[in-house]
RNA sequence: GUGGCCAUAGCUCAGCUGGUAGAGCGCCUGACUGUGGAUCAGGUGGUCGUGGGUUCGAAUCCCACUGGCCACCCCA
């Protein structure tokens, strides 16, 4: 093999293809019911952007993004996530003078250097939203709610919704401190990377898989939110239940980006093996001030496509395909200006036409015409046209029409609205 | 970055304790010079992931590297 795909990369195609169609008409459609309105933003970023965002300390910066030097000597990033550049953008564009509430949701790739496993690429595809200019609880439902419409237009039901409030700037110090003098009593108990992370990243602790029952039994960061945070966390619930949505309270759920405050979610799906978030997210009310624009309350998730796929597929989710060849035209003779007449006729009333370009026999036509898998082959030949009519095969059937050849549009939409 | 398993034809795989590569499917052609799917016949197809070592001889044993899958770390 001369060339190969960078590791953690993939090629889509084919019947691949209708999984991404159907994730991404679904997300378009939510997207347009609830006014959110779509952004794409560059695929590359200035390296420091995501170091002031996502943090300088969390793996993603330390160790997992793609970063170059560009000719002019500038440290260039492949974005890791999504919400860093939308959030730049925001602030570039002064989007802020357009008023609040604003909603944007993007699809795209990203990048992280990491050993490819079930459910993780180095080349991964999310797409997201984002809120922007609302303290309310009622925009973190309303972010939440449409994750989980989203989930169910794409045909998912086993996945369940975990939430948890970290607190904010003025309540979280109290919290990490309580942390801190609980896991002082274990730090001897614990693995080396509770134990690396006791000073990193004291929030961590709680999600290790190891010592589970340490961290079940540590300081619960709702019992320690300022009178604000929980009226908030308070309300989101409240709303959560108006809008039926089904949610667990996880107070082990933390998050490793460090913009986030308050409100944060993760969506679970149990089919999915080791990496079972299929969409996380939370509230960052910080961020857009801390980067350099006013300070403008905001919230957003992302969802990993790939993983949805994955569940799609362990769920048995059926998808439209991605292409129908409705007719395929084959030519037999000195008819080809008749045949691609016919083949325009078809084409402006938004019938698929695959045409044959290979001049080869009849039988070659037909054998092609089913492996693409064509719904109706209209064959033009010389003895049918000197009378002024075709013939219309129905591939399944195998049955053959004359149609004359002033009525095949007709016909074949006819016949199309039959077998389809 | 760490660990386990794996790598033979386009695909799925066989190849016993080392003796110089095979099947099925696919693809092409013909039977069928203007009617696909079925059948039959013929054909196409592999530096055995790469490099090195052991050996008279390596797809087979050993080492390294690369890649894949899964898990850890972390995240969508």
């Amino acid at each position: 093999m001369k060339y190969a795909r960078i590791k953690g990369t993939n090629d889509i195609y084919g019947e691949e293809m209708s999984y991404w169609y159907m994730i991404e008409e679904s997300t378009r459609k939510i997207a347009k019911l609830f006014g959110y309105s779509e952004i794409r933003t560059p695929i590359i970023e200035p390296t420091e952007l995501f170091v002031r965002s996502v943090g300088e300390e969390t793996d993603i910066v330390q160790k997992e993004m793609y970063t170059f030097e560009d000719k002019g000597g500038r440290s260039i990033t492949l974005r890791p996530e999504g919400t860093a550049p939308v959030v730049r953008a925001f602030i570039e564009n002064s989007f802020i003078n357009k008023g609040f509430p604003q909603r944007y949701f993007y699809i795209g790739p990203m990048f992280r250097y990491e050993r490819p496993q079930k459910g993780r690429q180095r080349q991964f595809h999310q797409v997201g939203f984002e809120l922007f200019g609302s303290e309310s609880s009622l925009a973190d439902a309303e972010v939440i709610y449409l994750a989980v419409k989203l989930l169910k237009e794409i045909g998912l039901t086993k996945f369940k919704v975990v939430i948890n409030s970290i607190g904010c700037e003025k309540c979280r110090p109290q919290y990490r401190e309580a942390l801190k003098e609980y896991y002082a009593k274990h730090l001897d108990e614990v693995c080396d990377d509770c134990k690396r992370r006791y000073n990193t990243n004291i929030l961590r602790l709680l999600d290790c898989k190891v010592d589970v029952e340490i961290a079940d039994k540590a300081p619960r960061s709702i019992d320690y939110l300022c009178d604000e945070c929980k009226e908030h966390y308070n309300n989101l619930k409240k709303y959560l239940k108006m809008l039926d949505v089904d949610f667990e309270e996880d107070h082990k759920l933390v998050r490793g980006l460090d913009y986030y405050n308050r409100t944060v979610f993760e969506i679970r799906h149990d089919l999915l093996g080791a990496q079972s978030a299929i969409a996380g997210g939370g509230r960052y009310d910080r961020l857009i001030e801390m980067m350099g624009g006013k300070s403008v309350s905001a919230l957003g998730f992302a969802m990993g496509m790939e993983r949805l796929i994955i569940a799609m597929k362990a769920e048995n989710v059926k998808v439209p395909p991605a292409l129908v060849n409705h007719v395929y035209i084959a030519h037999v003779g000195d008819v080809i200006e008749a045949a691609l007449n016919i083949a325009e006729d078809l084409r402006r009333n938004n019938i698929t036409v695959v045409f044959d370009v290979m001049e080869r026999g009849l039988r070659a036509q037909l054998k092609h015409a089913d492996r693409i898998g064509a719904l109706l082959a209209i064959i033009v030949g010389e003895n049918e046209l000197s009378e002024d009519f075709v013939v219309v095969k129905d591939m399944e059937s195998g049955e053959d029409s004359k149609v004359d050849i002033n009525f095949v549009v007709d016909f074949v939409l006819d016949k199309l609205k039959e077998i389809m």
